[in-house]
Parts: structure tokens; sequence; C-alpha cells
DNA sequence: GCCTCCATGTAATTGGTTACATGATTCT
DNA sequence: AGAATCATGTAACCAATTACATGGAGGC
């Protein structure tokens, strides 16, 4: 009996919210769902065969193009639960614009100037994105759709704090230069 | 010709620093690099033989134990300052823990809670951490050194916001609760 | 003699991305 | 008729983790 990993909860736990075919679930993940985890269709339907092989799924209807749509069982609901209490991993940040920041020494000071101006750049335009999103979706205060709220927050404080990080990297350098 | 990746990207730019052996750059990615960028000896020491190959490092020496330095060569130093310089790549946030957020309405409200205050408790752990280990550098101002401090204060600023986060999103559920 | 740390490697497996491949429906 | 979107799948490859495997040096 194999393990449910991520993917896997992830699609549990949007089928337990409502039936959804593979399509909508890959739009899911590219939609909501992306600022925090993403997959690929080519990932998701097998990942939908097993959960359906390990009866955590189940097939409920077919559309007309040839959907295929399907729904958590009892089971699937209860692991996505089970998952959700259990414990957090050990999760760490996995950067590479940070890990640049690292090696930025090799580089001459104008061109870390530009490094850095584009960091910041690049937050703020995230958290133009996020802000107009977070308007949007304020009115709905019931259900899933509440939480997607919830985390989009996260997603803004994130921004912020990461475009101020390279704010202040940059002061940081310019009072050096000045020195 | 095959290109080079992140992780390749990183020993250069430890190596660009100083020769290192491979069991030197493991503890480096335990280490310092740990909270952007994580590594096993079992990915580092086949990617060395890859960047020798590459001729972007060369071996410098053997230690007593049987240990192997390397160096970055010229070529390989330029393959640093090129990514470096380079428009950096669409990064998104892979977090299972703000992924789980999303179907924490399959929860009652009380293991919720637990969920938040657990979140929070471990971004504030981190932050002390952080925070203690930005005391002990702080002195130094120059080379490579000084761009590990810059990079800590962007974990310090995301762990602060992260725990923030946390603390504001259980404060939205109590509110919720006692209408 | 035994344990810990130093030191390097390979093998097996999982997770994820890119590319290949196909076909139906709807819109213009 | 042609383009865009809906819809599902497989194959090849790359990145990363876990497990397997071995041996030397130094401290107790």
């Amino acid at each position: 009996m194999r393990s449910v990993g991520t993917l896997g909860h992830a699609l549990l736990g949007l089928l337990a919210g409502r039936e959804m075919s593979g399509y909508e679930l890959t739009r899911a993940f590219d939609k909501s769902l992306a600022n925090v985890w993403s997959a690929r269709h080519s990932q998701i339907y097998p990942e939908l065969a097993k959960l359906e092989a390990a009866g955590l799924i189940r097939r409920t209807a077919s559309g007309s193009r040839g959907s295929k749509s399907y729904a958590a069982t009892e089971a699937g609901v209860a692991e996505v639960r089970r998952w959700l209490a259990e414990s957090l991993p050990p999760e760490v940040l996995r950067s590479e614009s940070l890990l640049r920041v690292f090696f930025l020494w090799l580089l001459p000071t104008d061109e870390v100037e530009t490094y850095l101006r584009a960091q910041e750049a690049r937050h703020r335009e995230r958290l133009v994105d996020y802000r107009a999103l977070a308007e949007r979706i304020r009115s709905t205060d019931d259900g899933p759709l509440r939480w997607g709220r919830i985390a989009l927050e996260a997603g803004i404080r994130y921004e912020e704090a990461m475009a101020e990080w390279a704010r202040w990297a940059r002061e940081e350098l310019d009072g050096d230069e000045r020195r």
C-alpha cells in the first residue's frame, strides 16, 4: 500500500470540496493554488489513477468531451483530515534568488544594485496582483473561499517582506559606497 | 554539452571563494546555505565530477583521509558571474504548510487553531535562532560573510512575516467565533 | 577495542518538468 | 475552414531523497 504524497493530498482536498475532472483540477493548480504549490496535468492524471486504485476517490460521471469527474470517497476525506492534523514536516525555504545573494560579492557594485532592484520590482509587482485579487475575494466569508483569502494574505505579507528586504539590502550597500 | 543547474552554480559560487572538498561543501549546505537551498552529499559528489569534466572546477590537493579539494577555474568563475547577472527565473513559493491552509475548512475550529498556533510557534523558534546567528555575524562587514548576513536578514524578515500572519489568521477565526 | 567524526562514493526510488501525441467542441 | 479551448494521456528526462556501502583517523 503506497503512501499518499503532497500532490495526492492536494487533489483529495480539492475533491473533498466538490467533484471535479482532471482538467478542472489542473486549472485549480494554475489559478488559486499556483502560489503555494504547482502541478502539471502530466503529473495529475497518473496521480488520479493511483488515488482511485487506492479507493480514496471514485469516478462520478463522464462529461460530453470525454471528461471524467472524480469525487473523494469517505476514506479519501478521512485521509486529508489525517494529513491536516498531522504535525508539519520540517519545511525549509528553497529560493534561488536568495541563494544568489551569497555570491553577489563576485559582481561589481552596480550589477549588484541592478540585481536587488530587479528583485524588489518583482516582489512589488506580485504584491499589486495579490492585493487586487484580495479586493475581489473580500466579500466571501464562508466556506473554502475564505481560506483562499487567508492563504492569499500570507502571500501578500511574504511579498511585502521580501520587497522591503531588497530595498534595505540596497540601502545597506549604498551607505557603504558613500563611506 | 550539458548545462549547469542551480546546484552546480551553488558549488561554483562556494569554490570561487576558496578551495574546498566535497565534504566541506556538504557541510556548507548543512550550515549557512541550509535556509535557502539544500543538498546531500549523494547529490554533491556526482555533481563535482560533472563540473570537473566540464572544466569549470579542478582538483587541487588530496588531504590525509582521502579527501579531494577542488577550486573553481577561470571558466567556472565566469559561469557563476554569468548566472548571477542573468535575469531571475519565475520563482514561486512552494509551501506545504500554506497549501494545507486551503483545506482547513475540513477541520473543526479547535484543530484549526492548533494548526495555526503550531505554525506560529515554528516561525518564532526560527526567528530566535536567526537573530542569535545575526548577532554573532554582526561584526564582519567584508567579503563573502557580509552577504551571508544580508541573506540571513531576508530569513529573519520572512519568519517574522509568517509568524505575524499565523497570529493574524488565528485572530480572524476567533473574531468569527464570538460573533 | 569501540565509538565518533571525517570522507567518498553508488543504487534505488520518488517527485517533477518538458516534450510528445491525440482528439472533440466551440467560437469566429 | 481555422483557431482557441477543452480534455486526457504517455515518454523521456532531470532533480532530489533515502538507503546502501566502505574505509581511515583520532579520542576514550
